[in-house]
DNA sequence: AACCCGTCCAACCGCGTCAGC
DNA sequence: GGCTGACGCGGTTGGACGGGT
């Protein structure tokens, strides 16, 4: 794409920038600007700030290293298991499963999965190589085979009504109960099997479609986005609060249960509705409540 | 001590998207 | 509707570092 990015690719103000780690100094005049003036466009930040870097450089130093509010150190085993947890879910959503751990940053998590918790899995498959690859991560050793996970949200999903394990305005199929797709060679299937939903807008619209042969660690595939019920500050231009943002989170992950009590569980899978068939369509899809599930983390005391 | 190699992580790059004109 | 600038995201790169030989 040619003349995107002007300004850091405009070739007579890239000789000018400085490109590469950036010195103590530098981060001393972005933090000191970014204290007294806030956010604002960040090739002005870059210019005001006496930073000869372009401001997409400012913002990922920024973003990435030098705001107030992240964490810093190894990641706990509690953020190491709701990693492989949302990317179970959302694969390499980096920004969104950042968005749900707070302090921590997309490039961070993703860093991490790609040395720590990928090398896992990849010993893991050599261990017993005869295993089928499609294993998503978590489970004690950090692995667990995709059916396994799979089935501990058709769990969730049915047992709604009667515990307070879930709310999710979701419409997962287990064989269980029916067989929409009964030409699947293995009804355990789910990447087959989701792939045959078809999505339909739901509360948050701009839903995806599932993609039947990329399923796996590896893979990523189209879930809905999750902004509506994101954690990040939606207003970009203001500093975060991190309390009332570790706060939302929890509310978010912890405090469902009245919204479960009050849920219609046939509503909410479209059971009444066009719940079977190769055209199933569903109604709504919050994957932001399926993750409500403390008691499917490994660990119950979970908590930042 | 010197070299090699693997790992980690900060930063860059390319692209998609959106808003303003 | 097209253009441009800016932002944000995910993939990739390359340098620093540590362990092994």
């Amino acid at each position: 794409m040619v003349g995107k990015d002007n300004n850091c690719n405009n070739n007579n103000i890239k000789s000018k920038l400085r490109k590469g780690l950036w010195s103590p100094e530098e981060d001393e005049k972005l933090l000191r600007y970014m204290i007294s003036k806030g956010q604002g466009c960040w090739s002005d930040i870059a210019r005001n700030a006496g930073l000869h870097r372009c401001g997409k450089s400012c913002r990922l130093r920024w973003i990435n290293y030098l705001r107030p509010d992240l964490k810093r150190g190894a990641f706990s085993p509690q953020e190491e298991h709701l990693i492989i947890h949302l990317h179970s879910i959302l694969g390499n959503r980096w920004s969104q499963i950042a968005a749900r751990l707070p302090g921590r940053t997309d490039n961070e998590i993703k860093n991490f999965w790609n040395s720590t918790v990928k090398k896992r899995l990849k010993t893991n498959n050599n261990i017993d190589s005869s295993e089928p690859r499609d294993h998503v991560l978590g489970g004690e050793n950090g692995i667990m085979p995709i059916n396994e996970h799979l089935n501990e949200l058709m769990t969730m999903c049915m047992d709604s009504s009667s515990s307070t394990s879930s709310s999710m305005h979701a419409m997962v199929l287990t064989h269980d109960h029916f067989d929409p797709f009964p030409m699947l060679t293995n009804p355990y299937d789910m990447s087959s099997c989701l792939a045959k939903v078809e999505m339909v807008d739901g509360l948050h619209g701009d839903y995806g479609i599932l993609e039947s042969n990329k399923m796996g660690l590896e893979s990523d595939f189209s879930f809905p986005s999750l902004e509506s019920r994101s954690i990040e500050n939606e207003n970009n231009s203001a500093p975060i609060d991190v309390k009332s943002h570790n706060n939302h989170f929890n509310n978010i992950c912890f405090n469902n249960t009245e919204q479960i009590q009050n849920s219609n569980v046939e509503e909410l899978f479209g059971f009444g509705n066009n719940g079977q068939g190769e055209n199933l369509r569903m109604r709504e899809w919050d994957l932001e409540v399926l993750m409500q599930d403390i008691s499917y983390f490994p660990s119950s005391d979970f908590q930042f």
